[in-house]
DNA sequence: CAAGTTTTTTACCATTTGGTAAAGTTACGA
DNA sequence: TCGTAACTTTACCAAATGGTAAAAAACTTG
């Protein structure tokens, strides 16, 4: 649509990846706008005017930050099979999410500081991509509730209950580390109470 | 310390809280790099020297809706009394959060901003405030479990996902809005999901 | 290896933004 | 009601910031 779309050469891809990786952990703690292109281009040892000739703009880094993250944000979801044992898919859904926590904690951060800001940039995503699919994984659920596989609630109040836990680890990572100083066994702890908590909700 | 530290007349009073009241929306919509002065200016209907009149700069405004917010946010865990019935104990608390969820939905933003960004300015007072009063929270729960009051688990990991879920209501409404389009009738059913949750996940 | 293409660098610019100076206006106690 | 202190407004400014122009350097390929 843009440019005649050729494949980009070796060099553009590996920048590319480089100015990505620079800009996520900025923008995930500073923010789209506490992040300066200059930060950036030092974050990544390119030079302000390079990062232009990559991406048309700071918000093009951004947003291509925001389509990849979304794809990697979801396939846990997708991955809930209606065919498998209902309580054990979600604890696994569960699981994989506290991994990605301990993981890819910038990318929560990402995505956390674009929804509390009232997601101005991703809402039509939500809406195309996320909807969809977690209207289908409620259904699933609201099922295995119906064959009394597992105990009766609301399905979409459940997976909120799952993200806001899981996701709570890597995006208020900061007052945990206060509140919580061991060193990382944190984690450990953090997983045995997750599954424990939610198996005990989840059983009938 | 500064000044001779006079009693603040009735316009100072007055304005102060205009000024407070516009910049928390700001501040929690866009964070602190994302808001300007001539935004908050705007908003509360005054000129942007005038902010600095009544507050040396950008960040002290910040800094004091920070110092605001902290004490309102930890009353409730507070309230938590070692006397009362265990789990009705707990229950109000979460009560009391969800509401504070429903009610104060921008301090919730804000808090959330701070400490995604690493609680640059709040990390001390954390320290300082939250720590204390947490552990000894923590105690009092831990005691009530020794006694069978209540089903055993972490009790800091309990509080993480009590802050967690509630918390989530207000924080990621943006993209609770999108996947629950219906009206704000979603509060009532959030209230009730997290009350089933904690009450089943406390029982012994 | 020469010509052309891609990538990097230097110098620069317009706008935005936090903040100041100082004049003008209003409130308020004696 | 008059004088002074508190408050507001207008006109600025310096630094930061997103982005551009164009020359220099490096890489590719016939």
């Amino acid at each position: 649509m843009t440019s005649p779309a050729r494949k980009p050469s070796r060099i553009q891809t590996e920048n590319r990846q480089r100015i990505r990786d620079a800009a996520l952990g900025l923008f995930a703690t500073h923010g789209f706008r506490g992040t300066t292109l200059d930060q950036i281009a030092d974050a990544c040892g390119m030079h302000k005017p390079n990062l232009i000739y990559y991406y048309d703009s700071k918000e093009a880094i951004h947003i291509d930050l925001l389509n990849t993250l979304m794809e990697e944000w979801l396939s846990p979801l997708d991955a809930m099979d209606a065919e498998g044992d209902p309580l054990e898919e979600i604890i696994g859904y569960i699981r994989r999410k506290m991994e990605m926590s301990r993981l890819y904690p910038r990318e929560s951060r990402l995505f956390a500081n674009e929804i509390v800001q009232g997601a101005p940039r991703m809402l039509p995503h939500l809406e195309s991509t996320l909807k969809p699919l977690f209207d289908k994984q409620c259904g699933i659920i609201a099922k295995w509730m119906n064959d009394g596989k597992i105990a009766e609630m609301h399905p979409a109040h459940l997976i909120f209950s799952i993200w806001a836990v899981t996701q709570h680890y890597a995006d208020f990572e900061a007052q945990i580390a206060v509140l919580l100083p061991g060193d990382d066994k944190r984690a450990r702890g953090a997983d045995q109470f997750v599954e424990m908590m939610f198996r005990k909700v989840l059983t009938p």
